[in-house]
DNA sequence: CTGTTAGCGCTTTCAC
DNA sequence: GTGAAAGCGCTAACAG
């Protein structure tokens, strides 16, 4: 005969203490127009009881229910896994919870997820590699949901809030690693050229070459298309077939990379001695395939953390200057990097 | 000066159709006792407005809020973010959103997460791998919680709905396949000794070297007492400098797996001409390393479906027979096998 | 078949 | 400093 467990309520609290629901409220949120005396009295209670407020009840009556969602195309891929971890940690110390919402990378999946989450469910959202573009992002805000992209697959406008990784400062400390180790034939195999995160990577490729005075060869820049392994197997044969094939291959992410390393194996040539791979992401797998990949790190769970506080401050209506934040990258040097072959 | 939209509700939708908000709710809850004349224009109405009900509000009033809190110990590790797909999606055909709820592994916080979900803002939760003994999982359920576990770690008792995979009989198709290759000492590396998956794996473990008429020789099971890579190498070390060592590996999970194949590749020995390696759990990095990784694969996803399967049924208040669900493995062969040595 | 009404548990004016 | 009361938007009896 186990009935769901009736939670004790703020009435209760309230006759429990002698004081009215009014007052339980007050001192529950912290609210300083209560007495020292009344309010110890009521903490007391309500910590004998472990009372906490009912959700539903406080999202319909304040209109904020202390969810967040959170929208990723996927959940499995280490790359959003991370971000996710670090909104949900986030969220946790301000005593918020994560609303996961995968859309497959389906536009009209995403574009209906938003809004029946803003309708009732959550006070605001991340939106993680949106598939929307600038202008339908730009009348969601206009509309009135409260939201922060993070890793912006196309350039935003202004007034759109963001969280990315320093695209293209990470590629430039790719290439100078290379350069410092003494190559001068480097390629770069791309990720979608639409994306932002190529087109930031592939301009801090070139500008490194072009501080070191070179001039990337037009043959050494591959688009892969994709961010797949598969897709960096088949650039890496490109490059590696070439008349004159580079010393060095800086790879768009891992999965490239990782792709890279096969086909250089297959080749047989050998990663770090006959060419130098370099990845970016610093996802588990760069640590699991051998050579360890020497990888340009994000701070993916720093990225779920920062667009989190900006996604609370705009709740709060807090005003501020940066929309736009760049988060530093790392590069990690680990083995399959080293001078060239001679 | 843009305001926070307010949403059409269901007063407004009522108001537009010329009926009673009583009736747009029936209509909008697929209630059956509404005209065919009355739904149609109702539907229409919504349809055009795009309204759907406030959760908060709905919550509050049916105290269903159609949340459910999934607890897992870390998002990031593939075995946890296999098992949240599965589960999300699952969820999101249902019209169900996931309360994403890492609990770090830490008893109290999960706890505290449990109790706070359970009170308005969740209907039920998943509670993946999680820290609670039997004991309190039996009261939380006394209590009136509903909630289904997924993959337990220490023995349930009967009236705790879970999911979990096919430990022993996925050990099983591990050995018996290395039986298959002609291999006869066949060590095992365990995971800690308390969890399900290790027992139920070494049982199967036992289980089929005894039907092949083979004692496991005692000093060829050794306790790794975690799921890293670290005591991976650490344990096939132990086991590799043994007088006389196996000739087959079976790590009780890929991480395991991985750190045997490096402490074989360290010594000097080649996987698989010189020792085969098996793991178990089939996540990414077991393509990615080099030898492929043979090993029994959980259906992560599947489990994740089931759990809610599972539980919305228990929300329903239907009763069904099979309380624990077994979810079959399957071994998928790689590289990282083959015939010993001679 | 449809409308009226009474809450669900909480926050928030507005008085005192 | 504290309480009374009016909803927030919806569902679920209960009438008719």
């Amino acid at each position: 005969m186990v009935s769901v467990a009736t939670r004790v309520t703020i009435r209760e609290i309230a006759d429990l203490a002698g004081v009215s629901i009014a007052t339980v409220s007050r001192v529950v949120n912290g609210r300083d127009d209560v007495s020292e005396e009344t309010r110890e009295l009521v903490q007391r209670i309500v910590r004998e009881h472990g009372y906490t407020a009912n959700r539903s009840a406080r999202g319909l009556s304040a209109g904020r229910t202390g969810l967040i969602g959170v929208l990723v195309p996927l959940v499995h891929p280490a790359y959003f896994s991370g971000i996710l971890s670090g909104a949900a940690e986030a969220l946790y110390e301000h005593d918020m919870r994560l609303v996961l919402s995968p859309t497959r990378h389906e536009h009209d999946r995403e574009v209906g997820m938003v809004d029946r989450l803003m309708h009732g469910v959550t006070d605001g959202a991340l939106l993680v590699l949106p598939e929307e573009s600038s202008d339908e992002l730009e009348r969601l805000l206009e509309q009135g949901n409260r939201f922060v992209v993070v890793d912006p697959r196309s350039p935003l406008t202004g007034s759109i809030p963001s969280v990315s990784a320093a695209h293209a400062s990470g590629a430039g400390q790719a290439v100078e690693h290379l350069l410092g180790l003494g190559h001068r034939r480097i390629a770069a195999i791309t990720g979608p050229h639409d994306w932002v995160a190529t087109e930031d990577r592939l301009r801090g490729y070139h500008a490194a070459l072009g501080s070191a005075g070179i001039m990337a060869a037009p043959e050494l820049v591959v688009d892969a298309g994709q961010w797949e392994i598969a897709a960096g197997v088949e650039a890496a044969e490109r490059l590696l077939s070439l008349p004159e094939p580079p010393t060095a291959i800086f790879a768009f992410n891992d999965n490239l990379a990782v792709g890279a390393i096969r086909a250089a194996r297959s080749r047989g040539l050998s990663v770090p001695e006959d060419l130098s791979v370099v990845g970016f992401d610093d996802v588990e797998q760069a640590t699991v395939i051998t050579p360890e990949l020497t990888t340009v790190r994000q701070p993916l769970e720093e990225m779920g953390r920062m667009a989190v506080t900006l996604l609370i401050r705009l709740l709060d209506r807090q005003r501020f200057e940066t929309l736009h934040v760049e988060l530093a990258t790392r590069l990690v040097v680990r083995d399959s990097t080293a001078p060239p072959a001679s």
